[in-house]
DNA sequence: GATGAATGAGGATTCATTCAT
DNA sequence: TATGAATGAATCCTCATTCAT
């Protein structure tokens, strides 16, 4: 009799909310954003296309929650490992590491990301923010690689980045066969100082 | 009146085709495959909608006629260098500074490859033809990494590629900004041996 | 904790009634039926759509509702101006007054009713109840006019009711510019004989 | 073989446009704009809901077309007669007796205009220009009035706009029943100065 | 070879209405 | 009584494709 409470409401959003983003995310992923519609979307998600518009007041703000919801979770990990007590030495691996694991387990959210790159208009009213963010991204990588001492701090940075984009790139294309872990290891041994940085407490060498 | 010679027609039909797929070639990195209507195509080439499909059964077909010519483009250009009698470096220099004119030239082509590969289910039909060719041109870049020496040339081929990749990413990013000339320069020296590679008649230092 | 005594019920269900007619009223007045949404209308009268359809079954419902609402209060006005002692000719200049009086305070009502008018269909089932009513309206008022002694009393009515409602039709269009007072004193002259009919206790000349 | 020419394509062109805007023009008037579907108009139109979209870029714009065509109508009556050699009282009648002939063969158009005059939002972008016309009109009536030797013509005209808006309303809501042979007749005699004016040549009595 | 009128399936979005609580 | 999540039919509009000329 009496109405549901509005913890009760707030407990069905997120639900609903939450399989219609990852079911949003999906399509996206598989066919870009142009070639998902809503009718697939609410599909896969389970519910009615009257129920995602109650969310998303469009096709563009469903893309630019789950847009912002991935950049964010790339950044917090970013954050995290620069502000930690680690020396550069070792923030270095650990962002290396943990991008890699990131791209593996979000395979979906790194695929979007990488497809609406080429799409400028589809993110135009997003772009401002994203580049913002990008912007910071780089900044924090780059007192990382001040701090290993590199003459071009910048550059190197920027290789360093253009290295882990390429990778990320040939891994979407064959997830099931690209040798990432020798990949790994060959961005270690290529970026860190050798004989000074320690892993797991040993000197690398 | 007399009736055009056959040669002339097919000067004609040389000059609309064309005409079409650089207009398709441009929407299609504007505003990607699905954006990109035959009605904008048709307009832009100057043509009417019926002749565009006197020359191509379909906008898929438009689209893998397109994107064979581009990837076509970048195997020759592979072939010309690695049949060449140049050695690995040069090859390998070579092959690093013909590939930047390429993206810088040709962009939209590498923007419009780069927003394909996300999206699979566009080019599914070609992809078998694609992949034959990637692997191709992956061998092909092996044999110069072996010429050069490296311990694992397939890696270090995979790390190369990766690079080339991500710095065409990075570029597309914001074409007008990126320091692309450094970073040139840094790929040359981080993948050529140093004091073995002559550049230009000099020693590499 | 005691229950609500039924008359307390009875209170909110008027008062609940009554906030979503004036909300349906004024969106209806303003968008139009079909352009006026349900949530709209509930979010503005501040209650939830589900309350809404306690009161009433239906959108249709609710529109019937307030247009019977609004014509009865001009049938009241109407019937209480003829069955008063009045003489035929202050009986007219009343019904003059008071309907342009009624026109500027409820405006929003009439420009509804306006609306309505021309598009049949959304009216349909109510449409026997509101001509008759109208019929009604018009033999009584056929008695004034046969009381100020025309020769054609039915035509010389409907002429008055065309000038009515075309003022009527004039203001809406633009309610802050309209010289109604002047259009009345126009009115009253046009329609009332000289020199018989007393206003405020004074020959009219 | 050769194409069509670009005359067999325009009368194609205006054929459609026409079955489309007077399809358009019933369904409206019934049903008003928000109540007529596209789907229904390019049914009755009997083209596809495409072709429409072919002549007219939005329903909005089809609505306008309409519109303007039919004040265009009463716009070029006007002005006909108001720059006539006839004097002002031939000029009343004549305005009179063709604006009722006109309500009567064009039910429709007026029926459709009626009703958007209530709904100000949706000729919202044209509400510009109508009001300049509907100023122009009014102004071009004045001058009639003005010729009757009227005390206060605006006053007098806006009277007599009144009553033929009335008299259009009250035709509207039931054309078949409508006196409105009788109506033009007393309108005539209300409004035009006896003994002066001449009907067929006849001193008006 | 060349045109553009014509089609209709499909896409994003809205909205009256229902219902569990 | 009161809530708002949920539904799905219907709406406006787009677009690849066909075809008569």
């Amino acid at each position: 009799m009496s109405p549901r409470s509005s913890s009760q409401f707030e407990a069905m959003r997120q639900e609903s909310m939450h399989r219609i983003s990852e079911a949003a995310l999906e399509l996206f992923a598989e066919r870009g954003y142009k070639g998902a519609s809503i009718a697939q979307i609410s599909k896969r998600a389970g519910v009615s296309k009257g129920l995602l518009y109650n969310y998303f007041e469009s096709k563009q703000e469903l893309l630019h929650y789950i847009v912002l919801h991935a950049v964010e979770t790339g950044e917090d990990m970013l954050e995290e490992i620069v502000s930690s007590a680690a020396g550069p030495a070792e923030k270095l691996r650990q962002f290396t590491e943990r991008s890699i694991e990131l791209l593996v387990s979000d395979l979906k959210h790194w695929r979007l990301l990488a497809s609406l790159a080429f799409q400028p208009d589809i993110l135009n009213d997003l772009m401002p923010v994203l580049e913002q963010k990008q912007g910071d991204a780089m900044n924090k990588m780059k007192t990382v690689f001040e701090g290993l001492g590199y003459e071009n701090p910048t550059e190197e940075m920027l290789f360093y980045s253009a290295v882990m984009d390429g990778l990320a790139m040939q891994y979407m294309q064959a997830p099931g066969h690209y040798p990432m872990d020798q990949m790994k290891e060959l961005v270690l041994n290529k970026f860190l100082p050798k004989g000074v940085y320690t892993r797991n407490g040993e000197v690398w060498a």
